[in-house]
DNA sequence: AGCGATAATCAAAACGTTTACGTGTTAACA
DNA sequence: TGTTAACACGTAAACGTTTTGATTATCGCT
């Protein structure tokens, strides 16, 4: 690989001239310039990364932290985010957690190591985390808390408007006549418990009573849980909701399963509605749903990110929150 | 951040020997270990990766090249290539191409400057793809295609048995006892060229004639297109087959759309059954396809990339072939 | 005591950039 | 004609590592 040293030579100039007309940082005349371009061309020359990046203590990558990029809702987060990236000549650097201390702790150094210019985290809140973000902020890595946790509000943050979700939800199925609404969630979880209350108020502005047996709180965002959740709620044939909220899509279909194996039919028996749309626009029959702009939200991390990095380095923290959309599917119909 | 230099000067050793410490790479007596680890531990201090790279021409980093990260059939092959990666103390870098030329190119330029150690091409081949891999070869960087152009024999390969895919796919259909089999292809695509081999196969192997009419080929392996070529399956009243094999899964779903408008039932008047099992083990009612092990071809492609850069620099280039599995669904339904 | 061998450590030169500072040349002006 | 400002460019010192010879101390041996 022909270095800078090799391009001055052929140019018959001085490193620092080719470093100019590289970076445009001062001013070269016109003949110098065309011969260094001339000699950068012959040469196939490409700067050195990280030899740049030694000097200016800068390595022109950004960091995504993420719990694993093999749940659907985050792919379109990162490509945001490498959108944004890739326009400003930044590259992107993968972490998945899989929500494991000793992985998020690695990365957290590892980032470091790398010289990494800013870090968009998108994880739960965890003890881990917190460290991780406290070690960044402190050796002054710019970070955006992408669908990150409500208390980490030292840092930007790009959120969508949770309660709303719930909220947009609930109020479908009142809008349809159901009276007796259910809403499937995950326990500990902020994200689920924003989304309740969205639900709970859906309720009330409708006049509807809420039911507090057909809420059910499980262990996580899963299919197998909202299948599980599902068959208690349809354990008793003698009463249940004929209308539900799932606290995510992927839990939406699990419940689904459940319905069917408990003979019912949707959504003549029982209508369905999930949250964030990663699948619900892609099953057929099309499932309602509450969209999320996951890869929006990506790109507005990006230029937050962006923007700390290459502008105002203080100045106090923003939240940026966007709204959610409803979806209309085939999984919700009209009662009574 | 504390330098090399602060802990030498801390536990009173010269730079050298805490490099040692650091890297093992001679032998140091045990009390000066103990000293400069305790120095270490008392100022926080982390190696910078930029100068490390720039002494020893390595960046600890490989990139996965790939069409996008939004499209569904990618992520378990990042997550694989990332597994892999992590233990190995390596980070991952993203580039998502988006079949664009001039992206294309920009990134093979950027892996270059970077210092990247291997990289991995998930991409259908083009000539900028190709342009890319040739640069990386010329300058030493190992390549891995991961479920790559077949043309690319020259580097490392993990691949599915694509034949296979689609054998397995039309014999389902043919041991349920259907006679007039569809197929749903993409124009021009290797990897739909040869499950539609594959297809053929399976028909003939069990004494099934093929009628032209029912395959089409489309632009692209989406949602779209098999909506698309799915009405001119159907279009004609009298005549369409009671069994089709997409060419994947997303193409299975649009096909289903169009069947579903068509007035017609799945599975009771067409069986169907999509490929690679993106999306059909989520669906319900869950979708027949063929389950291609993309998370495991990311780990494989990874550790034959690693092995690459750390082993055997040299070495004939070898293919890591493997094989699909049928996934059972409830959109084949028996016939006579 | 003198010698060579061995082990432990150090000093300094790289790696390929950027950048602060210095130098020379030209043009403008009094 | 000298003084000064503007311009174009060069020199050399960083950045934080690794690595290649030295160099020093210790020991065994004759």
């Amino acid at each position: 690989m022909p270095t800078i040293k090799d391009v001055a030579v052929k140019a018959q100039v001085s490193i620092a001239t080719v470093s100019a007309v590289l970076n445009g940082t001062r001013p070269v005349s016109e003949p110098t310039r065309l011969r260094v371009e001339e000699a950068i061309r012959q040469l196939g020359y490409q700067p050195n990364r990280m030899a740049r990046g030694l000097k200016q203590r800068k390595s022109q990558m950004i960091a995504h932290v993420l719990p694993s990029v093999m749940n659907p809702f985050f792919p379109a987060m990162l490509k945001g985010i490498e959108d944004i990236a890739y326009e400003a000549d930044y590259s992107v650097l993968i972490c998945n957690t899989e929500m494991d201390e000793k992985r998020i702790r690695r990365y957290s150094q590892l980032l470091l190591e790398m010289q990494t210019d800013g870090v968009v985290i998108t994880a739960p809140g965890s003890d881990a985390i917190h460290e991780l973000a406290r070690s960044l902020r402190e050796h002054g890595v710019p970070i955006v808390a992408l669908h990150g946790p409500r208390s980490m509000d030292y840092v930007d943050r790009v959120l969508v408007n949770d309660e709303e979700c719930g909220y947009l939800a609930s109020s479908t199925l009142a809008k349809h006549g159901h009276q007796e609404i259910g809403f499937l969630g995950v326990d500990g979880s902020t994200t689920s418990r924003l989304r309740y209350q969205g639900f709970i108020r859906g309720l009330q502005s409708h006049g509807i009573e809420l039911y507090r047996d057909y809420v059910l709180l499980g262990q996580g965002f899963s299919q197998e849980e909202g299948y599980r959740l599902g068959q208690m709620l349809f354990s008793n044939p003698s009463s249940w909701p004929n209308g539900i909220v799932a606290a995510n899509d992927v839990m939406a279909i699990g419940l689904w399963e459940a319905a069917l194996n408990a003979g019912l039919e949707v959504p003549e028996d029982v209508s369905l509605i999930g949250i964030d749309n990663t699948l619900a626009s892609i099953m057929r029959p099309q499932m309602a749903s509450v969209e999320i702009p996951t890869y929006e939200m990506g790109r507005l991390a990006g230029e937050q990110l962006l923007a700390r990095i290459t502008k105002n380095q203080e100045g106090t923290p923003v939240t940026i929150r966007l709204d959610p959309r409803l979806i209309t599917g085939h999984t919700v119909q009209s009662r009574g």
